[in-house]
DNA sequence: TTCAACGCTTTTGTATACATTGAAGCGACT
DNA sequence: AGTCGCTTCAATGTATACAAAAGCGTTGAA
């Protein structure tokens, strides 16, 4: 694995995951000795970070985590909806649907053994990536596919900010049941409708679900 | 302006306008000697190139400039369609109708003096460009731009396949006169079916008036 | 004659040294 | 006393030298 790869990995995660919180400024010694990089390949980790919109470069005074905060969240998901939305209807069209009827049943079968186990949390938005890549694998559309992959990256950042209860998690596996549903029945229009109805419970969990990370923009 | 800079809008403009065609090679020292850069900034213009999939890094063998097609320009359109619909939506509900109001006019005045002269041409891309910013000042929502931004240079690259005659552009201008008058009368509906129109029919137009490029895939 | 393995060449990947730019602090002038 | 400008310093931006890896050609043997 070549050493930029590894610095961006790290960075990133680190990013995602609110160790590196937003403000943090990353200096290129600094961050290059904590990472165990040169100079060199750690600069290009930057420039991916700046070009994921995981990070700023502030002419002079360096790179910065980029900022989130619940003013962003909105925007955020409007483009979620613009692309999955789309991207919902394209599956249902285009899909196999034997590959959406089985995660109807994995959907339904979670939501039953949902619990505050941060393992069986961990393991519910592996099942949700599933459904995320089997919708693209049945969209097939490279452009849809980068900008959703970029999306969930700050997604997954934005997760942080609310704090899920087994009530929602349970909540949320029904609808997407319905989604994969939907597909699997190969009906666009339910689809649609089964996405924007589960995004807009997601939206509204986030907001009145708001964790401690809220002093984020100092 | 930074070495890096320099060498990455050299090396995008180059693709974007097809002097460098798709299947180009660009090797490291051939294009540090010829933009007069050394290989450090050169290798940043390249990630970033890579980032915006206008170049795929191959392990061993280099970058290479990245394919366009007709089967990619189907893709393209189903994200254009995703990301401008939703747009256009959001900008009836939250922009200024003054603002539009007067690109509608502009517009329609453009669609009298159309002609087949290159100048003409190029000053009606300006202006739709223009349309495209003000939508982005009214929707205000970052990650969407980042996305149309994105998804711009693709469709400025892929226009080259098309060939555009004054009687498509003048329809094309009456498309946006209307999108705009829609967005200015703050008819989000109108706005999406005026949008969703012209989309179809420059689509349409694309794939019937296919350029001299058709052998781009080797 | 064909296949495989070895080595050479060309390429990318990394490190480090140097240049340059921008920012902050201090001083002098108004 | 406030502001403008200069100096200094620390950070990024660039270049080049070195290392490693992958391709390809050649040569050998089966």
């Amino acid at each position: 694995m070549r050493a930029s790869d590894k610095a961006y990995e790290a960075l990133r995660t680190d990013i995602v995951e609110w160790r590196l919180r937003p403000g943090t400024v990353l200096g290129e010694v600094e961050q290059a000795e904590r990472l165990g990089v040169s100079r060199t390949p750690l600069r290009e980790a930057l420039a991916r970070l700046s070009a994921d919109g995981l990070a700023v470069q502030l002419r002079g005074r360096g790179t910065v985590v980029s900022d989130v905060s619940f003013e962003h969240v909105d925007d955020l998901f409007a483009l979620r909806r613009a692309l999955e939305v789309e991207s919902a209807r394209i599956a249902a069209t285009q899909g196999d649907p034997a590959i959406f009827a089985s995660l109807r049943d994995r959907f339904l079968e979670a939501r039953s053994s949902i619990s505050g186990q941060a393992a069986n949390r961990e393991s519910y938005y592996l099942l949700a990536a599933e459904l995320d890549q089997c919708i693209d694998e049945a969209v097939n559309n490279r452009y849809i596919e980068q900008s959703l992959r970029s999306l969930r990256v700050h997604l997954a950042r934005v997760r942080r900010l609310a704090q899920d209860d087994p009530q929602r998690l349970a909540t949320s596996a029904s609808e997407h049941a319905a989604i994969a549903e939907a597909i699997a029945a190969q009906n666009p229009q339910i689809a649609v409708a089964a996405t924007q109805l589960h995004l807009h419970h997601s939206l509204e969990h986030i907001k009145n679900h708001a964790g401690s990370e809220r002093d984020t923009s100092k």
